[in-house]
DNA sequence: TAGATTGTATACTATCTTTGTAGGAAAAAA
DNA sequence: TTTTTTCCTACAAAGATAGTATACAATCTA
């Protein structure tokens, strides 16, 4: 039940442009320093980033990428999911129609079920816009 | 961010003892015929149970094992903490002093804290007792 | 006492996931 | 044309997951 550094890395990449300033171009190679991360590895973080059109690219020389919609418009669950996949506890959870043979019997899945949407909820009601509040005022 | 069968089988297990009535000795053969789970598995398993008191081994022709407590002294988070390891979404919170060398800066931190305590919340609200009275009502 | 039943302990293994590395091609700017 | 940067894919070490397998120890019953 741990969140793997894809997620949490996404999470950070996407706060850090964020705190660049908005619509600013930024080269990965600044964000694997600044956050002190491999360089190869958010390549291909921030590529599903890219792929799901939460980030945009600019390639060559003074390329870079940069935030398409405001901060306030990405939640953490939004980008968790897309790079760690759904949040659900158990799997069957994650298809529409439950495809699990006991799940007309299963005594557990209310369970599992209220387990997500408190997962959800959590992550759903935090945006990168809070956290980036969060990290200014830290500042003071 | 999935719960692993081991946590999970853990739950149904202490269910399905309970559901047996107190204080009656079971043996893993049973329980595994009757969830359709691997016997061998289930061993494992309920020796972690075993070690941690929550079940009681009777060892011999005609043992099993048995629940210690009422059904409704366990509570989920309980065993699951035990079987799967802290349900915290994050390593540093694991430790009583986080270790963490970013702690201090940490922008993300509060948002883990945030999920960890609704995942927390959830399963130790839920007891294997309540699980057993969704159980009978199903069968009306 | 012998044999069946049941738990105890430990080793082994196949598969998958995680967490990256590595190398090079393509695009764009200087 | 050189440099910078993204883009794409392959590879791999380490660890976790989900069991199997084997042998042994304790207890009950005939």
């Amino acid at each position: 039940m741990k969140i793997s550094t894809r997620g949490r890395y996404a999470v950070r990449l996407m706060l850090d442009l964020a705190a660049q300033g908005e619509g600013k171009c930024v080269a990965v190679k600044e964000i694997a320093a600044r956050q002190g991360l491999s360089e190869k590895y958010l390549e291909q973080i921030i590529s599903i980033l890219n792929k799901a059109g939460y980030v945009k690219s600019v390639r060559g020389a003074q390329g870079g990428y940069y935030l398409t919609k405001d901060p306030s418009e990405y939640t953490v669950g939004m980008i968790l999911r897309l790079t760690e996949g759904s949040l659900n506890p158990v799997a069957c959870l994650d298809d529409e129609v439950n495809q699990c043979e006991r799940c007309d019997t299963c005594e557990t899945l209310e369970l599992w079920k209220k387990l997500s949407d408190a997962i959800n909820a959590v992550v759903d009601s935090v945006t990168i816009a809070d956290l980036k509040e969060r990290k200014e005022n830290e500042k003071k």
